[in-house]
DNA sequence: ACTATCACG
DNA sequence: ACGTACGTGATAGTC
């Protein structure tokens, strides 16, 4: 294997780091984002690369200039703001103090730098990897040398891969010829001229042609475009000047070599020391773990097939037991246990083995096997269970089968734990929970095992199975101590306690319960749909003059855009805009606008719905979703294979699927749903007068809206009015903005600006409670529910203004969405309750945000309405009336 | 794997 | 001058 240099441009990552990451700084008042993001970074590379050498290149701080006679047109660089120069030392610093080989020298660009060094990597044999944002270093790019560019990525920081191939690919041209392209196209970041006129479609087509710039010049006068040949003939010595300014210098004179770069010792104590005063409170965790080695003492790891030694472990404690179990995959064949078995349970699959913590230096892992049946295993658990211990694993809801015994105040969900604490996290498992607050990090289950199943890992990599699976019970046992105080300290305990633990409980009932759906009916509607589809499909090729793939954005964007001319509204990244919005303006225009508006809302309904959900029907003829609780940044449910929470209903043809979901024999639906429960709970918020005391006069909102912001008598108002002030108070939910609101009502925006003037006129405790959330929210960095969920907003302390312009809009929002999901959340633990309690067969089966499903037993129906309305009212006090309207039938369509 | 589109609250 | 309504998930096409 040949060596591996690592080559960083750190200018260019610094410069990432600083827009990407949020403004922080230490307790002296310093911005460390940037310093803060480089380090992720720079440890990531480390990993993910293991390079044997690694140079990280600065620019010297006075900024000099590659060629020092067209300085004036490199000199017009902006100067990095303040806030970014001051962590400029001190990043340098740092990596000084970490041992990591860095270079800078006045006179050398860091571009230059790099250059030479890869050259000089690559000649030598190594594999040369330089990591820069900045394009023109992709001219570097050879068989030995590639390119890592840092690409966001949704907030996560990924890297794109280089090659020769990787350039062509997205650039049309070899790395050679980058500089070619530059000198004709130019490069406005980095002040290069190019020709004038001549940009990257048509350098491009030249260089495909030509070659390089040379060629180019030297062939000027054949180019068959006329305005392209006049404007080469007109500025050659651009072009050439311009390839100058962009080439990379790969012969400096530096004072060190390849292979003098060699990583010292990046855990150190100094550096530790500097990582404090800076106030990294993560990368110190990763400190420890890499000058004190393993935070898992495996000493006192327990390995064993026998039930014994785990009711021995077990017995250590009274207190907590911290799991992690480990099933094998539905229906697959394990040999586990030493032996051929075919496990095939209710809950997807057998227990392969389980992982228990008690204390931190007490942990053991049990293989399930002749010594160590499942039910030995829960028994086990179920006994201290009875016995009053709390139990900490991460994702419970799975689980609860195997704890009849179990109550909410004993569960600890470590998942779901995180998840109230950072909501906007995407990943809650034992291995990101380790990094993110335990201050250790348990190597991934995805590296050590790829895509193995857990049957095949245990298996084949015991050992390290083993390690992995005590490390997650480990991680559960200290989240469980370091989660409890968290949630104390940032006061939402109650919510995990009262709200979500409890709530897993109903959620796996609901889970298990599933949906009745008529198969018969169902098919029927997708028959029916799929006949007036190849009417459609036939028509629209008709209209179109040709056949093509309807639902192809791309090929309809030709047929309608460019075949018909049709005037094109709006377009995205990839062509133009082919949604409903932008057909709906164009019905007139064309009969075939409205066959595909047809012909979409139709396969839309096969394909999702009709197919979609017939996909999803078991054996007995129901539908089980699975409902997520760790999803959504402001408390929501989610609901997914299928999703149960967006079945058509607002058009009569979609609605018709409502028809197929019905009550078994015996039963019948009853169907609840909160009447504005988002408005009621803003009135409740905000405090404003007016506002609650229109919900008190159980005054219809929108038309009191509409009479105050268009100014007309209530009576007087017009459907349309209604309508549009509907929109308005929707916008208000929002966190409005004057675009969204001219958008929705295909207003100007001056006009939906005046809107929402009259709008917080009329309402001023609104206005000035949406103004405080957002003032709390920078403060903060985060917002609250009145349950005391809080949803961090890093949004709101960005630089650039869209974000902090969504930030603003979700402080005004979140609280709103986050409390009307509370309070539904209780209302679904207490009616889940009494139905239990009162014996009663009925149960709940589907939540959709702000409305209950019931299936009702016939004998049941007047207690369970009343037992429905009362708790979804009475879930808790606002100062405005909640309300449900409870509806019952004999299919979802009819209830609801 | 990403984008566009569209279903819901 | 920016280019935006809040929160989700599934499908099909394209890369």
């Amino acid at each position: 294997m040949s060596e591996k240099l690592l080559l960083i441009d750190g200018n260019s990552i610094v410069n990432r780091a600083f827009y990407g990451v949020p403004d922080l700084t230490n307790r002296e008042g310093l911005h460390t984002n940037a310093i803060y993001g480089f380090l992720n970074i720079f440890y990531k590379l480390l990993e993910d690369e293991s390079p044997d050498y690694v140079l990280i290149a600065f620019d010297e701080k006075a900024p000099t200039f590659r060629h020092e006679m067209y300085a004036e047109y490199k000199g017009t660089r902006k100067g990095m703001p303040d806030e970014l120069a001051e962590q400029m030392p001190v990043l340098r610093e740092l990596l000084k103090t970490m041992e990591v080989p860095i270079y800078s020298e006045a006179g050398i660009e860091a571009d230059d730098i790099l250059g030479t060094m890869s050259a000089e990597g690559s000649k030598s044999g190594m594999v040369v990897t330089v990591v820069s944002g900045d394009r023109d270093l992709l001219q570097l790019v050879n068989d030995n040398i590639h390119i890592l560019q840092p690409k966001t990525k949704g907030g996560k920081t990924e890297m794109l891969f280089y090659d020769k191939s990787a350039v062509i690919r997205d650039f049309s041209v070899t790395p050679a010829q980058i500089i070619d392209l530059k000198g004709l196209m130019g490069d406005s970041s980095d002040n290069i001229p190019g020709i004038p006129g001549v940009g990257e479609k048509t350098a491009i087509r030249l260089l495909d042609r030509y070659g390089t710039v040379e060629e180019v010049l030297k062939h000027a006068e054949e180019i068959e475009n006329t305005r392209a040949r006049n404007n080469v003939l007109a500025n050659p010595d651009l072009a050439v000047l311009s390839k100058k300014l962009a080439t990379i210098k790969c012969d400096c004179k530096l004072s060190i070599k390849p292979d003098s770069c060699t990583l010292g010792n990046v855990w150190n104590e100094d550096a530790h020391a500097l990582i404090e005063k800076l106030g990294f409170k993560s990368i110190l965790a990763r400190f420890e773990q890499g000058i004190g080695g393993s935070d898992l003492k495996l000493d006192n790891l327990i390995i064993s097939d026998s039930v014994e030694e785990l009711a021995k472990l077990l017995n250590k404690t009274q207190d907590v037991i911290a799991i992690h179990p480990v099933f094998c995959e539905k229906g697959v064949v394990s040999d586990a246990g030493g032996q051929l078995t075919l496990f095939q349970t209710e809950s997807g699959g057998g227990l392969l083995a389980i992982a228990v913590a008690v204390s931190d230096d007490c942990c053991g892992y049990f293989e399930t096997g002749d010594n160590c049946h499942e039910e030995d295993v829960f028994g086990l658990i179920n006994e201290k269970i009875s016995g009053g211990a709390h139990l900490a694993a991460n994702d419970l809801k799975p689980l609860i089968d195997y704890f009849p015994e179990l109550k909410p105040e004993q569960c600890f969900d470590t998942n779901i734990a995180a998840y109230v604490v950072r909501p906007i996290d995407k990943s809650f498992s034992e291995e990101d929970i380790g990094p993110a607050y335990l201050g250790m990090s348990i190597s991934t289950y995805a590296q050590e095992f790829g895509k193995k199943s857990a049957s095949v890992a245990m298996t084949e990599d015991h050992d390290a199975f083993v390690r992995y699976s005590a490390a997650c019970a480990n991680v559960n046992l200290r989240a469980y101590t370091f989660f409890k105080k968290e949630l104390k300290t940032i006061g939402s305990d109650e919510l995990f306690r009262k709200i979500e633990m409890p709530l897993i409980f109903v959620l796996h009932d609901m889970e298990k319960q599933g949906i009745l759906v008529n198969r018969e009916e169902l098919h029927a509607y997708g028959e029916r749909l799929g006949k007036r589809i190849d009417e459609l499909e036939k028509e629209i090729y008709d209209s179109a003059g040709e056949e093509f793939n309807i639902n192809s954005p791309k090929q309809l964007g030709v047929i309608l855009f460019e075949k018909k001319r049709l005037p094109y509204g709006k377009k995205t990244k990839t062509g133009y805009s082919t949604s409903a919005e932008v057909l709906e303006k164009l019905r007139i225009e064309d009969p075939i606008v409205e066959q595909i508006l047809e012909y979409r809302q139709l396969t839309k309904l096969k394909s999702t719905y009709a197919d979609g959900l017939d996909a999803f029907i078991d054996d007995d003829g129901r539908i089980r979703t699975t409902f997520h609780q760790n999803i959504t940044a402001t408390g929501r449910l989610s609901s997914a294979e299928p999703n149960l929470q967006n079945i058509p209903v607002r058009m009569e043809l979609g609605r018709e699927i409502r028809k197929v979901f019905i009550p078994e024999d015996g039963y019948t639906f009853l169907d609840a749903d909160y009447s504005q429960i988002e408005l009621r709970v803003l009135a409740h918020l905000s405090g404003d007068e007016r506002l609650i005391e229109a919900y008190r006069q159980d005054a219809d909102i929108h038309r009191i809206t509409a009479s105050e912001v268009f100014h007309v008598p209530p009576e007087e108002v017009t459907s349309q009015q209604r309508r549009n002030a509907k929109a308005v108070n929707f916008g208000i939910v929002y966190g409005i903005s004057g675009f969204g609101l001219s958008r929705d009502l295909d207003i100007s925006q001056k006009q939906a600006k005046q809107y929402i003037e009259d709008y917080f006129a009329t309402y001023p405790g609104v206005k000035a409670f949406m103004d405080g959330l957002v003032a709390s929210g920078k403060k903060h960095g985060y917002v609250k529910s009145m349950f005391g969920r809080r949803r961090p907003i890093p949004e709101l302390s960005s630089k650039n203004f869209m974000q902090r312009q969504f930030g603003e809009r979700v402080a005004m929002n979140s609280p709103i969405q986050g409390t009307a999901a509370d309070i539904i959340k209780i209302a679904m633990i207490r009616v889940w309750e009494r139905l239990r309690a009162e014996g009663l067969k009925s149960r709940l089966i589907l939540q959709i945000h702000d409305e209950l499903l019931i299936e009702t037993a016939l004998d049941e129906v007047d207690i369970v309405k009343k037992l429905l309305n009362e708790e979804m009212v009475g879930a808790c006090e606002l100062a405005v009336p909640l309300i449900a309207d409870v509806g019952q039938g004999d299919d979802w369509g009819e209830a609801h």
